[in-house]
DNA sequence: GTACTTACCCAAATCGATTTGTGCAAATCG
DNA sequence: CGATTTGCACAAATCGATTTGGGTAAGTAC
């Protein structure tokens, strides 16, 4: 049972049982023609002395020990995978785990695969998920130059079409709620967007700006970086509201569902009413917008489904299944609460 | 740059250089005396042709592909990855991802791999770390077969001492929640607990049962299942409100934060006040005990903290510098919030 | 009795890297 | 000038499995 402190291998396993190590490997995996009771000899004896088959030097035949790699991008941009009160990223992470289960893969986060003291085993991945890659992204490189099959959720907005990748949702999104402003009656809306060069804000703000121009608006369009949390939320209105050089919003979409509790916040200090005075959504909801008081309208942005179906894409593509480049994600659904909400 | 699609390998580089594997296996890693002007010479031609090693046979070599397993036991007693309102486990699992890369590992999270269809990745890692172990857990077994080496977050009730494992924290909390309770003047403090059968549900148990024969008050223990959320909160109050064979509790400590939340809920739609009537607190504190309203008192089990603390010791254990078998984890912070903060 | 199956088992090649030990030429030493 | 060292490169062994292509003996056919 302990010979030496080394593990077994499929050799000791054939001294013991006086054969050959083809035979094993055989009998063990049903394989080639085995008689019945050398199977049953090659069994008992590899269970007694402990045996487990190596996987990697089986993934070094087979090329393959089924792991999957997620790279999320916006974390990577971030300085913690961390960021209080973002669940997203952990719910994303969680679903594709679990999807990954169930197509018999396992599935592991990796923090920019490009950089030089990434682990060996970033690169012993079947295949990878990125999501939000940035401009020009040099994770995609990497990837194009190892040969390791990709698909993207956003695209990469340098280069549309060149890679297999779900829409962003950021025109959807856009439009629903720009819509809903308007059906409330708000005349003059600002957008508050992140800075990372992905494809999310990339058409967000761009279905903003068309937005504004079919309107003859005058665009109101701020950003603050991701990284920061609900407290910049009196700076976007110091920004927002204190200027003589242009008409106050009435409304404000944040792109990021902190910027928007930060907002909120910010409005109840300086007395300005949520939303009777003031209309605030979010972007990418939180759970804070669900339960902070008053509750703030945002969208559901599915990272389950999302993480499941980037999985199942994956999947198909190393199986060669993947017809389409154009994957389509489904559309997030606005999640109306009391911050746009209007009492009377 | 493309030969028939397949991955140049290390010998596709030295046939274009025109020298030996070995050479350029060497100049690649700077190990053995190659001349200076050869070694540019292998740079400059693997990166022309896109040589890049593969993981798996550098591992087979090397035994180790630096990478890390995370086993979540709670989450296989579960139905679902996902459940709704728990963010520990994902707080968890990025934090040790974060933490493994920070070490050169990466870490991947598998469902029980002592399931018969687990990927074979999950056996190529270098170490485990298991979290919550349940009674002669299955996954150490199989572990200990593979001579997989890991630690683990909470003892295998059934065999304290035999691995390397960080201290559960129920006694701690346990004893910390009664004192609190006794110090707003709680006569009769009820618990309700889980039911998996791990080291945490344990030792809270025997912690409030002692607790309970100290004072010769009778027990007023319930169960409930892990996987059930919020809305058990009114059949755990009817099982213990409307009783007549025991005195009624003014104070409930459930050890999952969800039910918390459920159990507050369900008193106010009876009518019951909290904090004033009854005092109700969390175990593993959830988003959700912070923003709710009112707001629950509950532990902060520092998910951050224990990821962390888990994969230094776990890569500790792989270097060989882990010298005990007993880790010791921070202890969980009670915070008090409104339903446990006496309005007058 | 020779030819042909059938049933079983195995030696050797293979996957793609690293490592050990050897060989050879030029340089240095006594 | 012969002996030794040094610098450089490489053939072969190795990691632990799977797969290919035999090979042998017993059984069957005619």
């Amino acid at each position: 049972m302990n010979p030496g402190e080394r593990r077994p291998t499929i050799k000791d396993v054939a001294a013991a049982a006086g054969i050959s190590p083809t035979t094993v490997s055989q009998a063990l995996n049903g394989k080639g023609v085995v008689r019945k009771e050398t199977v049953e000899l090659v069994q008992r004896v590899a269970k007694e002395i402990g045996y487990q088959p190596s996987a990697l030097a089986r993934g070094l035949r087979s090329s393959s020990i089924r792991l999957l790699g997620l790279v999320i991008r916006p974390l990577d941009s971030l300085d913690t995978f961390l960021p209080p009160g973002v669940d997203f990223f952990m719910r994303l992470t969680g679903a594709a785990s679990v999807a990954a289960l169930e197509h018999g893969y396992s599935l592991m986060l990796i923090a920019d695969p490009s950089r030089p003291d990434t682990p060996l085993s970033a690169l012993a991945t079947d295949a990878y998920i990125v999501f939000e890659p940035i401009e020009n992204d040099p994770v995609l490189d990497l990837l194009v130059r190892g040969q390791i099959p990709f698909i993207t959720l956003g695209e990469d907005p340098a280069r549309p079409g060149q890679f297999p990748a779900f829409n962003a949702s950021g025109a959807w999104q856009t439009d629903d709620i720009l819509s809903h402003f308007e059906e409330l009656g708000a005349r003059r809306v600002a957008m508050v967007s992140g800075t990372d060069l992905n494809a999310w804000n990339h058409e967000s703000r761009t279905a903003y700006l068309s937005w504004c121009e079919a309107r003859g608006q005058q665009p109101l369009l701020v950003s603050r970086s991701e990284t920061e949390g609900e407290d910049v939320g009196e700076s976007i209105l110091a920004e927002l509201m204190d200027s003589s050089a242009f008409e106050q919003p009435d409304a404000i979409y944040c792109m990021t569902g902190r910027h928007a509790s930060g907002v909120v916040e910010a409005a109840r200090i300086r007395g300005i009413r949520v939303p009777d005075e003031l209309l605030v959504a979010g972007g990418s909801g939180t759970t804070q917008n669900e339960t902070s008081s008053p509750s703030i309208t945002a969208f559901d942005m599915q990272p389950e489904i999302h993480g499941q179906l980037a999985v199942e894409a994956v999947v198909a593509l190393l199986e060669g299944r993947l017809t389409t480049r154009r994957l389509s994600a489904p559309r997030p659904k606005l999640v109306v609460r009391d911050s746009t909400r209007r009492t009377r």
